[in-house]
DNA sequence: GAGCACTGC
């Protein structure tokens, strides 16, 4: 009963590997600016500095912005851009006369980590000459702050108090090439503004890949001659190990049996060193750990000296499990971490040497013909597949192997789709409107989304009532929906809950339900954790369920013991508390009244209606529910309350995602009059009393 | 009885 172990076959192909970029540079002369030193650091510091790649580069880079409107910056990783780039700007003098140097990244962690680093090389405490803003944490001071980190979401939001950010001289677009939906908005509205102001600097960062694509976008140039350029391309080289890459021979049959047999073979044949494997969720995940688990053990029997310690990572893991990832192993000891898509570029992960690569990854996809949202299990590009790979060369030179051949490694699409072309588009279109942007059809998308998906999102917007019927943003509705940082349904729920009488529950609610997983389920307790969540289940569904979990937790002190002993996710549900406070305060400056319910539940769920109209299913006598708009075909969410309890007859629901089948996810019941009284626009009675819809407002 | 990749305002 030994192991399975050598029957992976890989091959290392002739000169894979990270190789240096080709990409065009600029060869002009540089300004030869000064270097100024800061006397608050220390010389070592300074010498740290000049040490990165992108140093050598630091007076061209500082021609380039000086002569270009726009600059695209291919540093690759590990060169130093996101910490140099904005102080070299600083010591040129980009931020003289209280101008900021504005640099974005896609996510939180990214924003504060970089800031801290910052401020750390230059002496400065963290919030004065360097900051960082991101929702809910404001590190910054508008009279001191030279350089701020933000989130690009957290930069197109200050476009609608300031349309043409006039703070800032230069602002630099960081990891662009990932595409992120916030990235993507605002770098189309940075176009627009430059057209207007012409002294704003734009640097953007990005993959050898997309640089050709970000320079013909944001080129203002239509002369035809390359002197009157408005966008310049500068490639800097990284510093990571090499990643010595291998494939299987042939085709792999069942990935997640061939990450077990990789991971064996590693630990078998290979010198020291951790491993991180790639899988699509969650459920693979635990079964490969599951099944090194027990191999582990089957070795340790035979007596080899070193052991496994094989950890799951995914984004629903309790916190205090994740951070077992980051743990330092003794030498004896090799470390196996089974991951989801959050270790290709949300964390890193110290002393990975060995990668494995199954080549898909889960997505979000978006049908807009029937507005679903649906998981799908999708190859790879090869974009990721490199990332991937670069997740081994951190510390030393390391080794991928990837559980596909070169064949179909070649077959891969050069980079994923981004996320504007794969998503419901209403709040984009709802912010862009805001912003101004009368005619969205025509703005300057980098990767223009489905013309069908805008007309959905505009469909719906007017039937919420934020643009009338000449598609312009309603005031003062749509106005008010468009400053919430929520979907607008959400955001039209709340905004009517004074009416309906139910403000403090509706907005309790809305907060809840930005959260993921508040009931936790460890794979080992599956039983007492739904014991403990069946205490906060109400029959009327999962809305008034989060209520009574959020009422709970407040009547207990927030407490993490009470918490623990409930299965439920204490960090998520202080982080409802946080959300509830910043919508409490937009409820206010709206003077949307402050009302209780005072324990009726009928009128919160008609507020309920009142947002989510559009989402709205019937039971079908077949047992599953049909939407009433089309009569397509749905099925409780699993981890709905509603789910295995006798079916309400109508409900809402606040989005439906298909895996294996359609599911609705947090669902709630309602009358079926509620919906011809609250959308009269959307659903009509009809003659026999059932309930039929219309695009278009028809009335039978 | 069957299941949620990952961000962000």
């Amino acid at each position: 009963m030994a192991a399975p172990l050598s029957t992976m076959k890989f091959w290392k192909p002739g000169s894979e590997g990270p190789g240096v970029s080709e990409e065009r540079e600029l060869t002009t002369e540089t300004t030869g600016s000064p270097v100024i030193y800061n006397p608050h650091v220390s010389l070592s510091v300074e010498k740290q500095r000049q040490k990165l790649p992108i140093f050598k580069h630091r007076n061209h880079i500082l021609y380039l912005v000086e002569s270009y409107q726009t600059v695209v910056i291919v540093g690759e990783t590990g060169c130093g851009k996101s910490t140099q780039i904005p102080q070299y700007l600083l010591e040129a003098g980009w931020a003289a006369e209280g101008k900021v140097i504005g640099v974005t990244q896609p996510r939180r962690v990214a924003a504060t980590s970089v800031a801290n680093r910052v401020a750390e090389e230059r002496g400065a405490l963290l919030g004065h000459e360097v900051g960082y803003t991101i929702r809910f944490d404001d590190c910054s001071d508008p009279r001191a702050t030279r350089i701020k980190f933000l989130t690009d979401g957290m930069l197109v939001r200050e476009m609608m108090a300031d349309p043409l950010l006039k703070k800032y001289s230069v602002l630099m677009l960081d990891e662009a090439h990932e595409r992120t939906l916030y990235t993507d908005i605002a770098i189309g509205l940075l176009k627009k503004i430059q057209k207007k102001r012409r002294d704003l600097r734009l640097i953007v960062a990005s993959a050898t890949l997309d640089a050709k694509k970000f320079q013909e976008f944001f080129n203002l140039n239509e002369s035809g001659d390359p002197n009157k350029d408005t966008c310049g391309i500068l490639t800097v080289e990284g510093r990571t190990f090499p990643v010595d890459v291998f494939y299987t021979v042939s085709p792999v049959p069942d990935y997640v049996k061939a990450t077990v047999e990789t991971v064996l073979k590693i630990h078998e044949t290979e010198d020291d060193g951790d491993v991180l494997a790639f899988l699509t969720g969650q459920e693979e995940v635990e079964k490969v750990v599951t099944m090194l688990v027990e191999q582990a053990r089957a070795l340790s029997r035979f007596g080899v000296k070193k052991h496994l310690r094989v950890l799951p990572m995914y984004a629903s893991l309790p916190y205090a499990e994740q951070m077992k990832i980051f743990e330092r192993v003794p030498p004896t000891v090799r470390k196996v971490v089974v991951a989801t898509n959050i270790a290709e570029t949300s964390i890193t992960i110290n002393g990975i040497v060995f990668v494995i690569d199954c080549a898909f990854v889960k997505l979000r996809a978006y049908n807009p013909r029937t507005t679903i949202e649906s998981l799908v299990v999708t190859p790879i590009s090869k974009a990721s597949a490199s990332q991937r790979a670069g997740r081994g060369g951190r510390n030393r030179s390391g080794k991928c192997f990837r559980l596909y051949t070169e064949e179909d490694f070649e077959k891969l699409p050069a980079a994923t789709v981004p996320e504007m072309q794969r998503t419901n588009l209403a709040p984009v279109i709802l912010q862009l409107k805001a912003l101004g942007i009368d005619n969205v059809l025509r703005f300057s998308f980098l990767s223009p989304p489905p013309a069908q998906s805008m007309v959905q999102a505009l469909e719906l917007l007017y039937a919420l009532g934020g643009l009338d019927q000449f598609g312009r943003l309603t005031d003062p509705m749509g106005v008010r929906m468009a400053e919430f940082p929520l979907s607008p349904m959400f955001a039209k729920m709340l905004l009517e809950s004074g009416n309906f009488g139910c403000s403090k529950e509706i907005v309790t609610i809305a907060a809840m339900m930005q959260i993921q997983n508040v009931f936790l389920v460890p794979p080992n307790q599956k039983k007492a954790a739904a014991k403990e969540h069946r205490k906060f289940a109400v029959a009327e569904g999962d809305h008034l369920t989060m209520l009574n979990v959020y009422e709970a937790f407040i009547k207990h002190q927030k407490g993490s013991q009470w918490c623990q002993e409930h299965f439920l996710n204490y960090k998520g549900l202080l982080r409802a508390t946080t959300v509830r406070e910043q919508l409490r305060r937009l409820m206010n400056k709206f003077k949307v009244p402050r009302t209780s319910s005072e324990g009726d539940p009928d009128v919160i769920l008609r507020c309920i209606v009142s947002g989510f109209f559009a989402n709205a299913a019937r039971m079908h006598h077949s047992g599953s529910y049909r939407t009433l708009r089309d009569d397509r075909e749905l099925y409780i969410h699993p981890n709905s309350v509603l789910f295995g309890e006798k079916p309400p007859k109508w409900v809402v629901f606040n989005e439906v995602i298909q895996t294996a089948k359609y599911y609705m996810r947090d669902v709630t019941a309602v009358e079926s009059s509620w919906l011809v009284e609250l959308a009269p626009h959307f659903y009509k009675q009809a003659q026999h009393g059932s309930l039929s819809s219309s695009k278009r407002a028809k009335v039978i």
